[in-house]
DNA sequence: CACAGGTCTCTTTTT
DNA sequence: GAGACCTGTG
């Protein structure tokens, strides 16, 4: 390949932004001018033209999804010898780093990485031994300061320096420091201590930086406006001798500042670096010119950035739409129904569609929406799959085999499944490790040596830690999926569960089937597989990095996480004052500044958008359990009003006047189902836009339509149709089990035992108030 | 020691 | 509304 062809299709500044190899370079790219086209081209230049070694590149992203995207291009451009290339994330990199000389640093290289449950459950040991009071300080709190400290790249000693004149400083030093050393003696470290001990393991040991900095001759950081102190200073020390750096961002995109992130750093990188070259990415392939001059008339209200002016040459498009309901449920109904219909008249299909709110919580609204319309979809975020408990049993099963010095992961599967080894006895054992200056497990091994445990209770730990010894040699010749299974089903963990015979344990049984296929996938992949190998991984790993291209389905996901993709069609929910932007950042001291990064956030959306855009709200909305009215964000109305698309107004209805009644809980809660179901087209709140129900009832291709809500049914006095809006006969949707009919209603005190039968699933008992069934029409 | 039931707290975003 | 934590009982 030659530099014709490399640059063949490159506009003028991304060309520029491929040749300039030589010095520091700051790409200033807009959202959509195709920067990871620009460095994935950049790197091929550098490979193909200056016969630069694959090995001397290192290209960091934030996330393990967009690591990949980039390898996958590069390999399909430069081929052979790809794979040399240190295409990751700044946490694997710094891992990988870090797993080489952990030694130097008082760690062993089976270091575990702790999750912030992990921290958690540390930090409250931590509260527990010292005695505070969790109601006036909080764990979380604590954790917070010590987190930005270690952003900031403060040591416990400096921290204490610098603030231990007040209580508060005080505490924080006294507790960073402690949580500190128990994290030692665990060998393990957090997610910031990747950052911060490569960076001590830099300055510390001068041979090993200069190592890495002779092997780097050219590094490449995406999403730069995303770094945090720490981050800079591993990446301007590892550049420091060839000084080939090349930092790729956009400070209206600046979204992370609760993480540490530190805009200075993209700011100030002409000051940094007085012989910076400074190329700027303006022209956006991504959106219509609709799109992107809503998000240019929201970010121009922001102060202090840096000059740019995003431009297309795409047509204008549609308008951005903007669409007020009277309730969240009809916000998400809108939403998934909008998309049903569109897919089922061909124009489009499911992965063409992301939605896109503030917080998880709103997540459950659309989640349930496209349930009832059988519209496939991924949820992004929320709880992480390697933080459910099954998983994080078997890992911390997984972590005492690989590094028994985690006392957290031994303490937590000592009585899992029960062995009859209770808290008593867990903190002899403790306190017993504690005194000796040895870990959990060790002294578990020594059981009969504690005084105060019982000849009985010494021979359970021995069960335990026998078992332990025996999983030490199965690791030794198993493959890691192969150890996963053993442990499962040795420990007894799938029995325990098998015992339970609930949907519950068939759900985390399944979940434990797919972390055995992950560590299959894992070990397919990786170039010599390893138990820590597969623990870091799951560590590090993120829930956007399991979103697969491929799939044709509806995205659900937080702005935060789709930052640095596109779709077609995206909807923004939720755009209210008080959440978004949220009420937060309206009551913080800077709220200025926590607004503007608010507006970063409505940018970030905006530009996610290639084709259409719907902006949504709600009148009121239901939070904590209660509902309350919330006015129309800022963001929206910072777009000039010719330039949206606000549908036809439609008479407001309040959705409490239909809770009103001297009901019981347990009544209300079966109304109010009715009441935010689809209602019939007469009594609607009526847009031209939301009037699916009157679309899909005629629509053949709809197998399990929306159901109709039978407005006269509540007429009816004492019938289960009443009550739960269904009867013996009709099918129903359940969350889980998907679409089934209904064998039995039985009364039983306060509730409905309903039997259902469940094609795929089988006959299951369940409670009405519980199972939140919904009847569909066939 | 295990379990059930009640109480309290918290919801911004995440590698 | 959901999850963690506490407390009392078997």
């Amino acid at each position: 390949m030659n530099v014709n062809e490399i640059t063949a299709g490159l506009n003028d500044e991304q060309k520029e932004a491929v040749l300039q190899t030589e010095g520091p370079v700051l790409i200033l790219a807009g959202a959509g001018s195709g920067k990871t086209r620009v460095l994935v081209h950049r790197i091929s230049y550098l490979v193909n033209v200056l016969d630069v070694m694959p090995s001397q590149i290192l290209a960091i992203t934030f996330t393990n999804k967009a690591a990949d995207e980039m390898r996958n291009r590069v390999d399909n451009m430069i081929g052979f010898g790809a794979s040399q290339i240190w295409v990751m994330t700044f946490h694997s990199c710094c891992v990988r780093i870090l797993r080489r000389h952990a030694e130097l640093l008082g760690y062993d290289r089976y270091f575990t990485i702790y999750d912030t449950d992990d921290s958690l459950q540390i930090m409250k040991e931590i509260f527990r031994r010292k005695n505070v009071d969790t109601k006036r300080i909080k764990e979380r709190a604590v954790l917070h300061a010590i987190s930005s400290a270690k952003n900031e790249h403060v040591s416990p000693a400096q921290f204490a320096r610098m603030n231990s004149h007040d209580y508060w400083g005080g505490l924080v030093s006294d507790f960073y420091e402690e949580y500190q050393k128990q994290l030692k003696e665990n060998n393990a470290m957090d997610f910031d201590d990747l950052l911060v001990n490569a960076v001590e393991l830099f300055d510390k040991h001068p041979d090993v930086l200069e190592l890495y900095q002779e092997r780097f001759l050219y590094m490449m950081v995406d999403e730069y406006q995303d770094t945090n102190t720490v981050q800079f200073e591993f990446v301007s020390r590892l550049a420091a001798r060839h000084r080939n750096l090349c930092v790729v961002g956009d400070d209206d995109q600046s979204i992370y500042k609760f993480r540490g992130a530190n805009i200075r750093n993209i700011l100030n990188f002409e000051q940094i670096f007085p012989d910076a070259k400074v190329v700027r990415l303006e022209q956006n392939y991504r959106s219509t010119s609709n799109i992107l001059d809503a998000a240019n008339e929201v970010i121009r209200n922001n102060r202090g950035r840096k000059s740019k002016k995003l431009w297309t040459e795409k047509g204008s498009g549609e308008k951005v739409r903007f669409r007020r309901f009277q309730t969240g449920f009809d916000e998400a109904e809108y939403v998934a129904a909008e998309i049903g219909r569109m897919v089922r008249s061909g124009e489009r299909n499911y992965k063409d569609f992301a939605v896109l709110y503030r917080t998880n919580a709103q997540s459950r609204l659309f989640e349930e929406k496209c349930l009832f319309l059988n519209i496939p979809y991924k949820l992004v975020g929320g709880v992480n799959f390697y933080a459910r408990r099954e998983i994080k049993d078997i890992l911390a099963y997984l972590k005492t085999i690989d590094n028994a010095v985690d006392s957290l992961a031994s303490m937590r599967i000592v009585n899992i499944p029960k062995r009859g080894i209770g808290q008593t006895t867990v903190n002899k054992i403790s306190a017993y490790a504690q005194d000796a200056g040895m870990s959990f497990y060790d002294a578990a091994k020594e059981a009969e040596q504690i005084p105060g445990l019982s000849k009985a209770t010494a021979k359970k730990v021995g069960t335990f830690t026998g078992f332990i010894e025996e999983l030490r040699n199965e690791a030794l010749h198993q493959t890691v999926s192969e150890l996963v299974r053993t442990v499962v089903i040795d420990s007894g963990y799938k029995d325990a569960l098998e015992a339970e015979d609930t949907d519950e344990a068939r759900e985390r049984m399944q979940n434990i089937d797919e972390l055995i296929s992950k560590a299959v996938q894992y070990e397919t992949n990786a170039d010599h597989p390893t138990l820590s190998g597969f623990l870091e991984e799951v560590a590090l790993i993120a829930d956007i990095d399991t979103v697969d291209d491929g799939d044709d389905r509806v995205l659900l996901m937080t702005l935060h996480s789709a930052k640095g993709l596109e779709f077609p069609i995206v909807y923004m929910a939720g755009m209210e004052e008080g959440l978004f932007p949220s009420s937060m950042s309206l009551n913080a001291e800077d709220s200025d500044e926590q607004i503007e990064e608010e507006r970063r956030l409505c940018y970030v959306g905006i530009t996610r958008a290639k084709e259409l855009l719907t902006l949504t709200c709600a009148y009121e909305r239901m939070t904590r359990g209660q509902i309350e009215p919330h006015s129309v964000s800022r963001f929206v109305r910072e777009i000039a009003r010719d330039k949206l698309d606000q549908g036809r107004k439609a008479p407001a209805k309040s959705t409490i006047d239909n809770l009103k009644g001297g009901f019981g809980k347990d009544m209300r809660d079966a109304i109010q189902t009715k009441a935010f179901a689809p209602k019939p087209p007469s009594k609607m709140f009526t847009n031209p836009y939301t009037s699916s129900n009157s679309n899909s009832r005629t629509d053949a291709h709809t197998k399990t339509g929306p159901r109709i809500y039978d407005g006269t049914s509540t007429k009816q006095t004492g019938s289960t149709n009443e009550m739960l809006g269904y009867e013996v006969g009709d099918s129903v949707i359940h969350k889980k089990f998907g679409v089934g009919t209904v064998k039995a209603i039985r009364e039983g005190g306060r509730d409905f035992e309903v039997t259902v039968d469940f094609p795929a699933w089988g006959v299951k008992k369940m409670f009405a108030a519980f199972a939140k069934l919904e009847k569909v029409e066939e």
